[in-house]
DNA sequence: ATGAAAGCGCTAACAG
DNA sequence: CTGTTAGCGCTTTCAT
């Protein structure tokens, strides 16, 4: 079983083990010929390097470690589509690696985790890439990663980074709602683990600002980032003595909730309530009205990471790269409903 | 770098390099007090064995592939964690194989797959479960594998498998909407290229046949497992001459979709339609109304599944396992409008 | 019950 | 440009 080794090859192409090591990867230094005779006895071998080996013989074994901690279904499918589509086109492989940010042993884990399949390097997603204590460690520990987070501009602070400005893309999403002419815009909050959710309350009461409005306690509910808490949320809103006519959920699955909240509440969306979302989840476009959101486009981020991870594994240089999630307008926002109250249905 | 290895705990604790290995795997023939100074030189040095080393040397890398082709995200993350679950628990490594079930090449590809990285064995879900020729050739390469598929019952063809019967729990749900009174139910199918598809339709039809009632063709469209085929396909029954008062989607994102288009309709649901979807994805729940559905614990189907193939690699006996979906009742499934026909709204 | 020697298949560090 | 010699860290023999 097992397919042709090295040793095979080379005895097949009359060269050593040492040549065909080179051909297999891809090194300069072999002549046109040797390189051919050698690619012409791989092919009839059907030979296939094998990972483990190579592995354990070289400084690291060309794999990376995905991790995250994120309740979000679409969000991981996405981030680990990204990372193997990089992975794949560079010949490294992947590992993925779930994992509780709230541990305090995160660094060790993540350190035996790279010791035991000599993983070459970590891309870290939210909320893992904000432990900053941990990342230090990891940094002692000499091993090389990258981290996803959300800022509007680049820390410069010379761990490598994606940065996604989540910030002006909850700016863009108020402004949005202010320009159809809401003037009371709820806002319902995400889990405090998750920077992000701070950059965009911050994006929310930049833009209230701007527009010289009042930021109010009562509109801006606390919760995490999960459907119930949209709902609870939503209805809280709506409960107030003057409930707002647009509100905005932290991101789609918040939305989603409030979303329901309104539909069980009788309220029609957009025309009684407006809501709008952030991360153009499938939700976003499943639910009815589908949802105005931002595109936060998770696979592309970390396949950029990822990208940025190898090329640091390779000792090249790497620049931080910035996103900005793009407005993406749909039907549950619309201007608010001219001078009456809004009417209850059903 | 690196952490300490097992010769570096051989020298603490006084004996051979075997003998270490002997107590890190487990193996019983070491006397008591041996293995109690090893474990202790072992927490001393903070060893953690090589993976990449031990798969080399040993028959195969205590890592199973976990192979799927699936759009649906919350399906595959549900299918990982069960997987997890199992490979945590085992002390198994898990690397994911997303694939092209259609591919031509799909078991040299597996092949080549498991042979690079001495993968111990995979799981192989739907649809790829569902390749038997590509099956065949696997087994003809000696890799051992467990299969999750569709079927009412054991289908006793010794290549291990975990099956599932949609047909008893499509037929469930059929029947939960035929006791509330509906006469015509629509029913939107799923990809052909999914067994289970198939077996949702003929539970379905079971169900109808058992009631007396007949089978119409242009109650069954046909469709794949995406939200707009059940927009769409609820579009083209709400416009039938006689309209279905309820709808079965074949899962729960098609539903979600026959749910929509209702919605944009005008159409209250379940007042003016019901619908039931299939899978207990968070779709069902994270709607409104939430819909009725069909609870399928992939993860705990994969968990097994997974145990089971690690039990197979073990040369122990392992017994093929069923699962019954079960049938969860919410809000989107009511009686029919008692005798007037539906009224249309907005 | 324990140990010694010989690899697993590859790459690193040097030669030539 | 190419080959040689050592390992990587573990598990397998097979002894003892």
């Amino acid at each position: 079983m097992g397919s042709a080794t090295l040793d095979d090859v080379a005895k097949q192409a009359g060269v050593s083990a040492k040549t065909v090591s080179r051909v297999a990867n891809g090194e300069r230094s072999v002549r046109p010929e040797t390189r051919e005779r050698v690619l012409r006895a791989i092919e009839a071998l059907d030979y296939r390097p094998n990972l483990l080996a190579r592995g354990l013989s070289g400084a690291h074994a060309y794999t990376i470690g995905l991790v995250f901690d994120n309740p979000n279904a679409y969000y991981i499918i996405a981030m680990q589509q990204g990372a193997l589509a990089a992975c794949d086109d560079m010949h490294f492989g992947l590992q993925i690696r779930p994992c509780d940010s709230t541990a305090s042993t995160l660094a060790e884990d993540l350190r035996d985790f790279v010791h035991r399949s000599r993983i070459s390097g970590l891309v870290l997603t939210t909320p893992v890439s904000e432990r900053t204590r941990a990342l230090r460690k990891l940094a002692g520990y000499h091993i090389p990663f990258v981290r996803i987070i959300s800022a509007a501009r680049d820390p410069r602070d010379d761990i490598p980074c994606v940065y996604v400005d989540d910030r002006d893309a909850a700016y863009a999403i108020t402004t949005h709602l202010l320009q159809l002419g809401h003037m009371r815009i709820g806002f319902l909050q995400g889990g405090k683990r998750h920077h992000a959710s701070a950059e965009r309350l911050k994006g929310y009461k930049d833009a209230l600002q701007h527009y010289g409005l009042p930021i109010r306690d009562e509109l801006m509910v606390e919760g995490d980032y999960v459907f119930d808490d949209g709902f609870r949320g939503a209805r809280r809103l709506f409960d107030l003595a003057e409930p707002p006519t647009a509100i905005f959920g932290c991101n789609d699955e918040i939305a989603a909730g409030a979303l329901a909240a309104a539909q069980s509440a009788g309220l029609s969306v957009p025309y009684d309530v407006s809501i709008a979302g952030f991360e153009d989840s499938p939700f976003s476009r499943h639910s009815w009205p589908p949802l105005t959101t931002a595109r936060q486009r998770a696979d592309i981020i970390v396949e950029r990471a990822t990208r940025m991870l190898i090329a640091r594994i390779r000792d090249e240089p790497v620049d931080n790269e910035g996103f900005n999630p793009e407005l993406v307008v749909r039907g549950s926002t619309a201007p608010p409903r001219p001078k009456s109250r809004q009417r209850k249905r059903r």
